[in-house]
DNA sequence: ATATAATATAACCAATCTAGTTATTTATAA
DNA sequence: TTATAAATAACTAGATTGGTTATATTATAT
């Protein structure tokens, strides 16, 4: 499953992408525009700052921004830096095929339906999103 | 995620598909022939049996037999037997969109995605499965 | 200089889910 | 009446989820 953190970090990057460019927004303002826990923001931000998307600046005043073009940046990309790769089963996470019987045939059917879902991910930008929320609240 | 439960309902059904029509097989010849842990298959079986899917006979020269036409049975309606909803995220699990924000513009792109995923556990029957499994096996 | 506002890092936790196991009961063919 | 098989129910260790808590570090306004 998509965890909660993953859609959180979503929020958190497209949030981001509608303050103008170069502007800075505090990590409880996100949590509170956002209602996401004040705790988690910072916690996913770390990770979000790992990836190379966003830096922060300390201090009174500081703040965090985006560091890439969010039409740069795909909803599969922030699902898997924040819970790693994705698999619908258990099955898909292991390299090989199970050895029980040769070659199993589920694994195919898996797969299959695996990467249509995350063709929809992969088609849906940050700047996507984010407009499409802008229109939307 | 789908379950390994599900995964293994699945492929006890196919099992039973592969034999002739009419004929029993046992729960230990199952799990035996599919490397499934033998309580697990008498467990499943309980599930699969309510479903009105397959029925047993006890004692001596008893045995599991499907009731239905294994054609008529999708990999959805298995999984879903088993795990019960499937949603690729918590927010598809709530009847309503999310209230924070008027409405959750995430929300959309999950159910299409999931949908994706879906229709292509739809398409393939237990039918299917198993004579793709006597292929390849 | 120094208090303060902010990011950054790490460890911890309760609740739930997963993939089983164990134990007991019931039905039936020989 | 006994061995064999399904059926039912309860239990469990380990992992995951969605957080919380505590502490450290840094930059800047005054």
């Amino acid at each position: 499953m998509i965890t909660k953190k993953a859609e959180y970090a979503i929020i958190i990057l497209a949030e981001l992408a509608s303050h103008p460019e170069g502007t800075v927004i505090t990590s409880k303002e996100i949590a509170r525009n956002r209602a996401i826990p004040s705790n988690l923001v910072v916690q996913l931000l770390a990770v979000l700052k790992e990836a190379g998307w966003t830096t922060g600046t300390r201090g009174p005043a500081g703040g965090i921004r985006l560091l890439i073009d969010p039409s740069e940046i795909n909803l599969r990309q922030v699902v898997e830096k924040i819970d790693g790769p994705i698999g619908i089963t258990r099955c898909l996470f292991s390299e090989t095929p199970c050895q029980n019987k040769t070659h199993c045939s589920l694994r195919g059917i898996w797969a299959r339906a695996q990467q249509n879902m995350l063709s929809v991910l992969e088609e849906v930008s940050i700047k996507d999103l984010a407009e499409k929320a802008a229109k939307d609240w």
